[in-house]
DNA sequence: TTCTCGAGCAAGCAC
DNA sequence: TGCTCGAGAA
């Protein structure tokens, strides 16, 4: 039973029947199967507030998301009804990632494993990938040899999917099937190279958090710091996820899965549907509850999701109801190419913005992060400031990966690659120097303590121009690696030593600083710098805008974002463009009926972002990398999965003007020339 | 040994 | 289109 002062509460943020039947749950696994835009994140916060009401002590409430964003709006959500943020931040958050982590490294000595044991993201273990392929003596040159990021694949869907290689390979891979000894072979050498470098990559943190609550030993105890475990996104877990939730279940923790199957979009990561379908059968004793009344859409926008998922008969049926009355019909914007539609969406846009809605209240969404490159150019033609999420990651960014260098070389200064690859930021340093360098510093296994001794002999095999920028940055990595000096500080040191290196290796050098003084800004916040750079490997930020500063009141942006990342959230107006058959499905993805699905969902996503308008746009004639030889456009046709009856519930509108302008072929057989050469006669 | 440049080829979503 | 690799010059 719920106290009057929290009664009160939950009536004016106005749960519904049902939303309440899941806050106020007790006893026995609970599913929330909560539809696009049904209030999902109201109602686990009610859920935790109504815990700690009951006088749940929040330390032993395990909230699991999808995002670290995810997580602070939970928490900020549920301060918010129980008015004590104190008790509230003491929930544990975070995803399954940073949550396994911090148990991997406290349990590290179970696990046989340092207790300084590093971190690898998916780009730092697909170079030790490559340096194993080619130790083995499989130059990447090699016909049809499998690039390093495609070993990188195979290997995270073998360990997922927990299946022989030749399975995966087989199935995911035939193209590899010729080499797949020699992979089998490169992915066993990776596993004992990590153990000799005692580091972890993602997958691996998963692994052992799962090794650990299965363990008769350390699972008992790890599931017993925990009463309740809230999972968010439960579509979207994978098969280890799904069975360190089972293994916690089992253990006597009360488990609450949210989740919606129609936004499944993560297969690709070896997430399953079936998580989510399976949960009543697995979990015995399931109470499930349905949230299909939406608040976010309006009905005709509603109705064109709800006839796009009726075309797929799987999953738990659900159908979308507005609870907002009204609304305009969606449109179907048929264009000539993908220019016009980048005109056609910024001309929309800034008129939106003059009927008084804000730029951050609209959104582009595109399948991949190319599909806005046109639309990119003529927003900064017109001035229109815009940021990005999704597509080429943060993380990715070479400067940005060199910072990240010098902050792991902080924390353990014996890390080869981070060496190799900071050492050659500096003109006239190549791999061979580097590798000399690294054979007087590092010595052939020697221990670290007496590795900063030996730094002047390293520098010696330096040329002399190269010498003072890198001794002044092996200095500020050993001041950093001083405990005694706080994270801000010390990452501003690096920063400072980096940038006469960055400005010099980099021609827009410049831009690339300020990225990394964002960086350095969110490390004066964290506790440590070991905890600061797990923060950053195990929850990215989307974009270095997630890093900046509060921005000021009166700055105003339009968000760009893949429908990937832009799964939970919502804007006035959303904007979906390159909605072709090839990209919705992706050609890629058409191959297989489990595929296809995937893509319908993703489409999914995508149409239920929005409150009150929505324009899909298909141009006609579009871009793509060419295949093999011959064109590079292609003629498209709308979505498959816009079909007629999906299509009567859009206003189709025809881009205007001079469809005919530039059609291809309209001069026929003409040839015009342009030639300066004999100016060079 | 490092750097530059051209050829050849691959492919997206991300913790 | 943009990365990676190999050839060849400084």
């Amino acid at each position: 039973m719920l106290r009057p002062s929290l009664e009160r509460v939950f009536r004016q943020d106005s749960l519904n029947p049902e939303q309440r039947l899941a806050a106020e749950h007790r006893g026995g696994p609970l599913l929330v199967l909560a539809g696009a835009g049904t209030g999902k994140t109201a109602t686990l916060s009610a859920r935790v507030a109504s815990l700690l009401d009951e006088g749940a002590d929040p330390q032993r409430i395990l909230l699991l998301t999808f995002t670290r964003r995810a997580a602070r709006e939970m928490i900020n959500r549920t301060s918010s009804l129980v008015g004590e943020r104190a008790a509230v931040g003491k929930v544990t958050g975070g995803t399954f990632h940073s949550v396994g982590h911090r148990f991997v490294r406290s349990y590290a000595s179970a696990l046989g494993l340092p207790a300084d044991f590093g971190l690898l993201d998916a780009g730092d273990g697909a170079d030790v990938l490559d340096l194993v392929r080619n130790e083995l003596g499989h130059p990447a040159g090699e016909r049809r040899f499998p690039r390093k990021q495609t070993l990188a694949d195979i290997y995270t869907r073998t360990v997922n999917a927990q299946r022989p290689v030749r399975e995966i390979v087989a199935e995911l891979f035939p193209w590899c099937e010729e080499h797949v000894d020699a992979v089998a072979g490169i992915l066993r050498g990776y596993s004992a190279r990590k153990r000799s470098l005692g580091v972890l990559d993602l997958d691996d943190l998963l692994l052992h958090w799962r090794a650990l609550v299965q363990d008769e030993t350390t699972g008992p105890h790890i599931a017993g710091t925990f009463d309740h475990v809230l999972v968010d996104e439960y579509q979207d877990v994978n098969g280890i996820q799904a069975d360190i939730v089972h293994s916690l279940h089992q253990r006597g923790c009360s488990v609450t899965a949210v989740g919606d199957d129609f936004q499944a979009i993560y297969s690709f990561r070896s997430a399953s549907v079936e998580h989510i379908l399976g949960f009543p059968g697995k979990f015995e004793g399931t109470k499930t509850v349905t949230l299909d009344r939406n608040y976010r859409g309006t009905q005709p926008l509603l109705d064109v999701a709800n006839a796009v998922s009726a075309q797929d008969a799987r999953g738990y049926p659900k159908v979308l109801r507005a609870t907002r009355p009204g609304g305009n019909r969606p449109q179907l914007v048929q264009c000539r190419d993908q220019s016009q539609e980048a005109e056609l969406v910024c001309d929309q846009v800034l008129a939106d913005r003059e009927d008084g809605l804000l730029l951050r209240e609209q959104a582009v969404l595109a399948r991949t992060g190319h599909d806005t490159d046109l639309l990119e150019l003529e927003l900064s033609r017109r001035r229109i400031p815009y940021v990005k999420y999704g597509g080429l990651r943060y993380l990715e960014a070479a400067h940005v990966k060199d910072f990240l260098a010098a902050l792991r070389l902080a924390d353990a200064p014996g890390d080869e690659m981070s060496w190799f690859r900071l050492l050659q930021l500096a003109e006239g340093v190549g791999p061979g120097r580097s590798r000399r360098v690294l054979e007087a510093l590092l010595g052939r296994g020697e221990t670290s303590p007496r590795l900063w001794e030996r730094w002047p002999a390293a520098a010696a095999e330096l040329p002399s121009s190269a010498r003072p920028a890198l001794t002044a940055l092996a200095g500020a990595i050993r001041a950093a690696g001083d405990t005694d000096l706080p994270p801000g500080p010390a990452t501003d040191r690096l920063r400072t030593a980096l940038d006469p290196l960055v400005r010099a290796h980099y021609a827009d050098g410049e831009v690339r600083m300020q990225d990394l003084a964002a960086l350095v800004t969110a490390a004066g916040e964290a506790s440590d710098l070991r905890t600061f750079f797990a923060e950053v490997l195990l929850d990215p930020p989307a974009s270095s805008q997630d890093l900046a500063v509060p921005p000021h009141l009166d700055e105003d942006w339009l968000v760009l974002s893949t429908v990937h990342s832009a799964k939970g959230l919502e804007w006035q107006s959303v904007h979906l463009i390159a909605a072709y058959d090839g990209n919705f499905p992706a050609d890629m993805a058409a191959g297989s009926a489990e595929g296809i699905a995937e893509e319908r969902r993703l489409l999914y996503v995508a149409l239920t972002r929005a409150r009150r308008s929505l324009r899909v746009y298909s141009p006609h004639r579009y871009y793509h990398r060419p295949g093999g030889s011959g064109d590079t456009h292609g003629y498209g046709k709308v979505s498959r999965f816009l079909d007629g009856e999906a299509q009567a519930l859009f206003d189709v509108v025809a881009a205007p003007g001079d469809s005919h302008r530039f059609a291809p072929g309209a001069i026929g057989g003409a040839r015009v020339r342009v030639d300066v050469d004999e100016l060079f006669a």
